[in-house]
DNA sequence: ACCGCCGGGTGCC
DNA sequence: ACCGCCGGGTGCC
């Protein structure tokens, strides 16, 4: 894996294709290459997180060969740096590159066989910028070293036997615009610290409302009435995919475009993305917006052309705006294919329909041709429609002209939607419920087995709808998705695929499409970072490319740069509208969200549960003393979080522990006692909820493995990682050595058996589930109609509450991260059925179900017990407590006194208050301060 | 490239 | 002439 720094033999596949393209002269994959090289060789040195990369200094180098290229680079412009290792000519050849990977030329030889090395073993990171251009033969360039302060003696020392000083003085952090000739005027500015860089970065994504257009109303075929920033956000959208303003830092100098970042200009005008990123709250609409936006945009802001599905004879017609008739008393057949018709814009009709749906434009057109005189103008639009190709009316030069270039582009009819599993389900019941009933837009969910894969059929619908999984599997073997040329993809929860070296996050971004769309109520969740793969599908120039994105805004971002983070800024400005759920239109809130009231419910332990605790709690705290003496807290991480996980279970259920349960502080003496232990830390971690996604694929874990420092993954992930090692691997969260045979999973039949275990004992009660009794028994007795949640990231208390409310009589569902797509939707609707003998609770799993998760049934609701992430607990919430929540919203958090859970509640506080979004702070604060979390919680 | 370098032509002044 | 000097050819890696 690529964030896993190479020392040798780094080989990949862009270098082959750069040497390929050199000697074929082919321009086109030569500028492939670079992307490919400048990305993987970005990734490959960005490795080290940013805060770790120091300056090395700078050197004054020259640009030879430049009569050779093509490339064109302007003063003050950044330019490229890759490795030739294949040139014929010289195998330390390093090649430069300008903004659109044009060559440039090439770094002179003596200087290039000194980079070679520095490059090929990843010692330093260089960056290049021309300050000034001299001649027609060479040029200067000045070269910017980085990299980890290890590596600097290394590099300094083999820079100085090839006879090259560094000049340790004034690197600029951000681009080389102002630094135009050699001494460049060094501007006095103060680094952010990390505190305003937190907040900076924390609010960087508020107040994105302003004054965004106006609102636009939906398309007819949209039964819902928008609300007024739904509208705002249809008109923005609209906007967005209509528009073609230059994008952000790009401006026109003569017939050029200029970035005034890298300083690079370009002949052809940089696209700005036909689309962008909609942030609003969860619970604002997103999902109605984009559904109408899908059938109110199909091209310049006429309607999708939708086919009807009434019999009836009469026809209205979808949109009367986008027609050059009012109401054409037409007599056609049941099935007719209604398109915007304009007579500018007819080409564009002719290309989007298949040879079944020509038929029909031809009916209809025949039809309107003999009613009406509007149309009779249109001839060569009549004949176009009927397939013949001469015209009566010789054709209009422009639109001639215009037609050839577009053809491509007008071929796509379908939206792609990519969302995750979990809100599959909801995108099928939105659209069913906001488009009018008698309007059938082909909405194809492409899941499953059986999916159809013909391209052609993909392409002809109106909307694909599928998830990031099916996408990355078909991916991987010749995929139909990414066969088809889109008219738009909207990637929905689209923070999800924030890790460029995912296979989905490949997936998404070789999707062909000329609109894109991210939807996403948190876009970033921890770093600038993760920003990249925003920016990238949304080809976003020229930060699409990551060695601009590091260059231009993250590192300058992480190292503190003001005009760095201001431009991060303007950038997310562009592209995002966020409102919040305390934002206001015209002074008035967006939506009226009923009162949500938390309070605290204190539990107290029966003595004899606290007998039980107290013995566990000693235990563990002399365990982990020894631990923090030692100062080994890290390395048995595992041990820690099995000692924690107990005392939560003790706090919960007696039965919640697991029943084997060896000597956790002992030392193993047998692989077989080691391999036990394993499985049980393995179970445990899993059970805490703390860390179920994959750090690889950032998926929920399949196949889970757990890594002797505790770190869980899929297994073929992390295989993948041990693989693509070879020597040496280590976990990619915390760096500790690893190997394939010291991954433990969990044997499935001990998951059997452990569930029949749980089930065989009698029942018995808890000081918690009293406490949950007697809140759902009283609220069924105040008011037969509320429905409620109770959540646990413990499965197994979930299945012990289960016995309890039998007996009491409630119907209730459970949903949980076991339950088939199919279950959990059947689960889900008999949920918010407001049927009388409907369930009236729901037993909910906290990681079940991302968000997106629709309960709004329920107004109460029990959490009950602490999470590690108190963000998981806010999306519980707000799966009730959202648009179309009638009730007030009534949470209940059960915290048992005097325990780890009230140590708990106090460290989420101070997380969400620091060490959750500081960034930028050395990996070391974060490793003490996990330890202080550690000793506050066993009370040390 | 209004350079440097190479190598062939040339050779008192 | 095993040099110096001249001037044309030439020029990324």
């Amino acid at each position: 894996m690529s964030w896993i720094r190479r020392r040798s033999g780094w080989t990949s596949p862009a270098e082959v294709d750069l040497f390929i393209a050199r000697f074929e002269s082919s321009a086109e994959s030569l500028s492939q290459a670079l992307r490919a090289a400048a990305a993987s060789s970005a990734a490959a040195a960005a490795a080290e997180t940013d805060a770790d990369t120091v300056p090395f200094g700078q050197l004054q180098g020259t640009v030879v060969g430049l009569r050779y290229y093509t490339g064109v680079v302007n003063p003050g412009e950044m330019v490229a740096l890759v490795r030739q290792p294949q040139n014929p000519y010289d195998r330390n050849a390093v090649m430069v590159a300008n903004m659109d990977g044009s060559q440039v030329g090439h770094i002179k030889k003596e200087l290039a066989a000194a980079m070679a090395f520095i490059m090929d073993n990843n010692l330093a990171k260089v960056e290049g910028v021309v300050p000034y251009r001299n001649n027609a033969f060479t040029m200067p360039v000045s070269l910017s070293f980085w990299g980890a302060e290890e590596d600097k003696p290394a590099f300094t020392q083999r820079m100085a036997q090839h006879g090259f000083k560094m000049n340790s003085g004034g690197m600029s952090t951000s681009n080389g615009a102002q630094g135009g000739r050699p001494p460049a005027k060094k501007p006095v500015t103060i680094p952010l610290s990390a505190e305003e860089l937190k907040n900076a970065f924390d609010n960087l994504f508020d107040g994105l409302m302003e004054s965004k257009e106006g609102e636009k109303e939906a398309a007819e075929l949209v039964s819902t009435p928008l609300l007024p920033h739904q509208k705002q956000a249809l008109s923005w959208m609209c906007a967005c995919e209509n528009g073609s303003t230059l994008p952000p830092f790009w401006e026109q100098r003569g017939a050029l475009y200029y970035n005034t970042l890298t300083c690079f200009s370009a002949k052809d005008r940089p696209q700005r993305v036909r689309g962008g990123i909609l942030a609003d709250d969860m619970g604002l609409g997103k999902t109605l917006t984009t559904i109408a936006l899908i059938l109110t945009n199909f091209h310049q802001g006429k309607p999708l052309p939708v086919q009807r599905c009434t019999g009836e004879s009469s026809v209205s017609y979808l949109s009367a705006r986008s027609l050059p008739c009012e109401k054409p008393n037409l007599k056609t057949k049941n099935i007719l294919w209604v398109m915007p018709i304009k007579q500018n814009k007819k080409c564009l009709t002719i290309r989007t329909c298949t040879s079944a749906q020509r038929e029909h434009y031809t009916h209809l057109c025949v039809c309107v041709c003999q009613e009406t005189t509007v149309l009779l103008e249109d001839l060569d639009f009549a004949a176009a429609l009927s397939g013949s190709t001469s015209s009566t009316k010789p054709k209009n030069k422009r639109s001639a002209k215009k037609a050839v270039p577009e053809d491509e582009e007008l071929s796509a009819r379908a939206t792609l939607i990519i969302c995750p599993l979990s809100v599959l389900s909801n995108w099928l019941d939105q659209f069913e419920q906001h488009v009018r009933a008698d309007v059938q837009p082909n909405v194809y969910l492409y899941y499953g087995p059986e999916r159809n894969r013909s391209t052609s059929f993909l392409a002809s619908q109106d909307v694909v709808l599928t998830t990031y999984n099916v996408l990355a599997a078909d991916h991987a073997n010749k995929s139909p998705l990414h066969a088809v040329s889109w008219l738009r993809v909207v990637l929905d929860e689209g923070h999800v695929i924030r890790n460029p070296n995912t296979q989905m996050a490949k997936a998404v971004l070789h999707l062909k499409a000329q609109r894109r769309w991210i939807l996403s109520g948190t876009p970033i969740q921890n770093s600038v970072k993760d920003m990249w793969m925003l920016l990238a599908f949304l080809q976003l120039k020229p930060f699409d490319i990551k060695e601009w994105w590091n260059r231009v805004i993250q590192r300058p971002v992480t190292q503190g740069d003001r005009a760095g983070l201001l431009n991060l800024q303007t950038l997310v400005r562009c592209i995002t509208l966020r409102r919040t759920k305390s934002s206001t239109v015209n002074g008035r809130p967006l939506v009226a969200l009923p009162k949500k009231t938390v309070c605290v419910e204190q539990v107290e332990l029966t003595p004899q549960e606290r007998a039980e605790y107290e013995l566990a709690r000693l235990e563990g705290q002399s365990t982990v003393s020894r631990y923090v003496a030692e100062g080994s807290v890290m390395s048995n991480y595992a041990d820690v979080l099995a000692i924690l996980m107990r005392l939560r279970q003790h706090c919960c259920h007696p039965d919640l522990l697991a029943k084997i349960t060896s000597d956790l502080t002992g030392v193993a003496t047998t692989p077989a006692e080691l391999r036990q232990r394993l499985v049980e830390k393995l179970r445990a971690v899993l059970a805490s909820g703390s860390d179920e996604e994959c750090s690889v694929c950032l998926e929920s874990v399949r196949l889970p493995v757990i890594t002797h420092c505790a770190h869980v993954y899929c297994r073929p992930c992390i295989a993948q990682v041990v693989a693509s090692e070879r020597e040496m691997a280590r976990c990619p969260l915390c760096r500790s050595d690893l190997t394939i045979s010291q991954l433990v999973e969990v044997p499935p039949e001990e998951l059997e058996g452990e569930e029949d275990g749980a089930r065989c004992e009698r029942w018995r009660t808890s000081s918690k589930v009293e406490a949950l009794l007697g809140n759902l028994l009283r609220l069924r007795s105040e008011d037969h109609s509320i429905k409620c949640l109770v959540v646990s990231q413990f499965t197994r208390f979930l299945s012990i509450l289960e016995t309890p409310l039998r007996e009491q009589g409630f119907s209730f569902v459970r949903l949980d991260g076991t339950l088939s797509q199919k279950r959990r939707a059947q689960v889900i609707q008999d949920f918010q059925s407001s049927a009388p003998d409907s369930p009236v609770i729901m037993l909910l799993s906290l990681k079940a179900g991302g968000v997106g998760l629709n309960l709004t049934a329920a107004s109460h609701v029990f959490l009950m017990e602490p999470a590690w992430n108190p963000a998981a607990e806010e999306q519980c919430i707000d799966r009730c407590h959202r648009l179309g929540q009638t009730r007030k919203v009534f949470v209940t958090k059960f915290i048992v006194k005097d325990s780890v859970e009230e140590n708990m509640v106090k460290i989420q506080r101070r997380k969400q208050d620091l060490v959750e979004k500081a960034f930028g702070s050395k990996n070391t604060d974060r490793k003490t301060s996990r330890i202080d979390d550690i000793r506050a919680l066993m009370e040390l």
